[in-house]
DNA sequence: TTGCCAATCCGAAACGCTTCGGGCAAGCCT
DNA sequence: AGGCTTGCCCGAAGCGTTTCGGATTGGCAA
């Protein structure tokens, strides 16, 4: 078995109490004991028993993440790269980190109770957040630390990692408007979830700005899908009333699909329709040869490892503004960007595929 | 706060010693008293502090599976599918399930090691055994629990979930073999990889017992990949000398790859050439809308609950017999296989693509 | 009657850690 | 000099469970 305090106390001779103040480096012990205490536990070998700390303390040193069940989660190359970034960052710092994941029938905020007070967790990632999400009330009605890939609301007083999403839109659509455009349609993702609508109302803004009001048909809300992207192009190309110059994709799977669909109409990208992108830097392969796409770009990757961070220093006691930060995104040109045509300037008759 | 057992037995007037055995099923409590504490257990809602049982009992009740470093790992959508698998039966059982996933520099030994003893946990999931496995012989010599996701000997003297290779190889080639075929061509995992080799033993015994001599260059190993299925095939029928009238492909990948090169070079299946799986049903849409093959099919979505529920049973110290178990697979005819036809059956030229 | 056994039960001691409430000097102030 | 603060330290009481070693019955054989 593993030394104990009861062994460095032994060795030190102090007691079992000074020796856990030094090593948690409480301020009640004078520099030299500590070091003396910490030099003992390294010889020793010594490694604090979790499961005793726990039922001390009521800290583990153990965090979380509920995956959400399947189908209401994100596409599994995402999944994997999430859990390596958290997983990597965490063992980092010290921490344990595991993961459960919810199954169809299960309430997730029920699991987050079951998983506090059988494991005692200290605190959760959460992901996917949706207005007023409930796992949101309850751990904090728990005191659970908790912090959120995204945000419910613009300045909330939670610790988040989260884009600047409003500008986000904005950007890519004074992308299309800077080069003429006017009709710019938005392949949006899922109404329900936040950041989705952080960038319509940064499109609507930037719209607005420029003098132009923004036409709802002109929006699509659906899943981030390949087949949204190209079934809202469609829609879009094919409705009466002047047609689209200008796109906006709320990812690369949206774009693909853009571009499936614009093909398929014998419309040419940028001469025929302008592109642009949210290019968060999915993996997997079949987004590996695309297009070049114009657009703003953030790597998802790297929110991980700062989302992680911003965990445990919320489980330890650290200050709110701390805890919170916007990531950076890029505005790249990559040519999928042109004035719009002539012809696209006023409206012409319906398009039929 | 949740209930305690001190609270059951204020209600149930039993000492807390009586109940604790009550509810863990101990042999010398009355099965009337039984009752009566689970009853008050429901009532009250208690939930036992894991914190306290390992503390009191040694163990941590954490699993855990350390994940191989990018690249030396399946498919996305597999570990996505593992992880909810492992996931969803551990905390069923109570246990928590700590993933860490190994970075590329990292020595996947040591960060058993390091979990271990950071975090007591008391037992890993070992995934993609290699022949002479370290991290079996490092866990063995520390005395930490461990089930394998395959094994690494016939016999092994160590929990698994497996299926049985060298049947799933004979299978597959006597599929071949009844319809007349003579010159059955492998396309294989990586030979490291110990199920690869129990697969090719497979063919080799149906293939002498037939009495053909198996031939060398008519196996070929590689990841398990669409490309590897598609040059492995090109390669094969290319060759001086007879070519191979059907195709055992180690998995669906393969078999995609398979198809391709065979529709490159203008072969039928199962007119000219014949071919059979193994299908271990890996999710994802690229495998969906594949041509229906012939071959051996077992799921490995069913193979993580039997793992986790063998990983427990090791750490509670059942019998090694209970902890070892060989997956079914079935056989399924899907028309891909014909009985060779007559210009194949002996040496043609070689075939240039 | 006595002794013994099986069936039930219980008290108390762990498990290793944190933390509350103090104690004891030494140094400062007034 | 007395009283206060400050710095460092300790004993002991938990945290909620398991488990060891008995204790208490009633029944049954000797």
């Amino acid at each position: 078995m593993s030394a104990t305090l009861k062994d460095i106390a032994a060795t030190t001779g102090l007691s079992v109490t000074q020796v856990s103040r030094a090593l948690n480096d409480h301020d009640d012990v004078s520099a030299e004991t500590k070091a003396r205490v910490r030099d003992a536990a390294r010889a020793l070998d010594y490694r604090p028993n979790l499961s005793a700390r726990r039922l001390a303390s009521g800290r583990s040193g153990i965090v979380g993440l509920v995956l959400p069940p399947e189908g209401r989660t994100p596409r599994d190359s995402m999944v994997v790269q999430m859990v390596r970034g958290l997983s990597a960052e965490f063992s980092r710092m010290g921490r344990l980190f595991v993961l459960h994941a919810a199954e169809p029938e299960e309430d997730v905020v029920a699991v987050h109770g079951r998983l506090i007070d059988g494991g005692s967790l200290d605190g959760f990632v959460l992901i996917e957040p949706v207005p007023d999400d409930p796992r949101i009330a309850y751990l904090r009605s728990r005191g659970v630390p908790l912090v959120l890939h995204g945000r419910t609301e613009d300045r909330p007083n939670y610790p988040f990692f989260d884009l600047d999403n409003r500008e986000v839109g904005r950007r890519l659509t004074r992308m299309l408007l800077e080069r003429g455009h006017r009709r710019i349609g938005f392949v949006n993702g899922l109404p329900e979830m936040c950041y989705v609508m952080r960038r319509s109302e940064g499109w609507q803004e930037a719209l607005r700005e420029a003098g132009v009001a923004p036409a709802p048909e002109l929006q699509e809300f659906g899943a981030m899908s390949e087949s949204h992207g190209a079934l809202a192009t469609l829609r879009m190309m094919s409705e009466s009333g002047p047609r689209p110059t200008g796109l906006i994709a709320g990812n690369m799977l949206i774009a693909k699909g853009i571009y499936g669909a614009l093909s398929m109409l014998g419309l040419r990208v940028p001469e025929d329709v302008s592109v642009v992108v949210h290019d968060d830097q999915l993996p997997g392969e079949d987004l590996m040869a695309m297009p070049a796409t114009s657009g703003t770009r953030s790597p998802l990757a790297e929110s991980w490892a700062p989302l992680a961070r911003a965990l445990i220093g919320a489980i330890e006691n650290r200050p709110l503004a701390e805890l919170q930060e916007t990531g950076q995104f890029e505005v790249v040109e990559r040519g999928s960007v042109a004035a719009p045509g002539p012809e696209f300037r006023t409206a012409s008759e319906p398009f039929r595929a």
